[in-house]
DNA sequence: CGACATATTGAGATCCATCAACCAATGTGG
DNA sequence: CCACATTGGTTGATGGATCTCAATATGTCG
């Protein structure tokens, strides 16, 4: 995973003056106040949000209760993958936890760009790895980890997420219920 | 889903000529015997697996048991995804249940097929987002279903795993225990 | 202070894993 | 062709992890 972050980076350092220049002319500067929704279920992801500061939330509602897919930080790069890949209308909702300033740059903008700039194409590819990969990884941690293992994996891996996120959202992501959750970290 | 499977068909079908035959070049076909490994864990994934006939099955060992990660038939394309995209030594076994004809490309060939065709890169793309959507799709299967909802759901999206595939590897698949899934089908 | 969101604690119910015994089909060596 | 092993599946009994419902506490902010 640190080696495919390290490629990201990498490629991002080395991007040619023009391509790089193409990523800049197609992005705009946005603040979105706390609370506020970047997306909502039922339309299409058609931006990227390139966090420059704050905190988002990405979840679905499932029995009138929100399942927390993703928490997002400094310089992640959020969007509901199944709407904005195929570009159809989604399930999820992207949510400011905090006041967050974003990069946005539209679907198709970075379409053409990409036909013009394989480096951009290039960029894609190791970005939906990247997100492959993590996805594995949750995977994996569901169906071998329990309650309190899942819990563990998370401090381990991501404190700054149990630090500053409500518990509420923090069972949710870990598909735990909050009352388990709570009984988890009193060590029960 | 299928948006997706159309988007990748129809780059297959216009793939210059060029780049069609650059991959033709850097593949090999080979047969697979029942029960032989095509990658075992601790070892590198260099190869993709183009499945021509047969079935393949991916797993892993977790407390001495085999939990399944992703059955594989004609037209499939296996490969441990992790190990694969990090050249990096995996824990994913890929097995052929039955006698298995692939056609075989190396990673390392592919590279550089791709750096020369953007075609290629460009599949590669769209392939690794089909992945990231059947992922995220398992995902919220396993967060939002219990082991009966996705027995069925199993059944409804892919009856040929259920007809040919031992219990057992469906069993782990679904992150149930063999037993449960047999009283799962016998109507209990 | 009051109101609303967030977290804790308790008790009972439920899903499902585990352990164990058993069965059926298939294959194999003598 | 029989005796036995192997593989794959079924069935029963029990316990544990975790959910749900409900009550109570704590925190935060206008």
């Amino acid at each position: 995973m640190d080696k495919q972050l390290a490629k990201i980076n990498s490629l991002l350092e080395t991007l040619d003056a023009a391509a790089s220049e193409a990523l800049d002319e197609i992005s705009v500067h946005r603040t979105y106040a706390k609370g506020e929704y970047l997306l909502k279920a039922g339309s299409v992801c058609t931006k990227s949000f390139w966090i420059e500061q704050g905190m988002l939330r990405k979840f679905f509602m499932h029995k009138d209760k929100e399942v927390t897919t993703a928490f997002y930080f400094k310089d992640d790069i959020a969007i509901s993958f199944y709407s904005y890949t195929l570009q159809t209308p989604g399930t999820e909702y992207i949510q400011a936890m905090t006041e967050t300033t974003v990069k946005e740059t539209s679907y198709q903008q970075f379409g053409e760009g990409k036909r013009q700039h394989p480096a951009l194409l290039q960029l894609d590819l190791l970005l939906t790895e990247y997100y492959a990969l993590s996805l594995e990884e949750k995977n994996f941690e569901l169906q071998t980890q329990n309650a309190t293992q899942r819990y563990q994996t998370l401090l381990r891996k991501s404190p700054h997420i149990v630090l500053q996120v409500p518990l509420t959202h923090i069972a949710s992501y870990l598909n735990v219920s909050l009352e388990t959750l709570s009984r988890i970290r009193s060590g029960i």
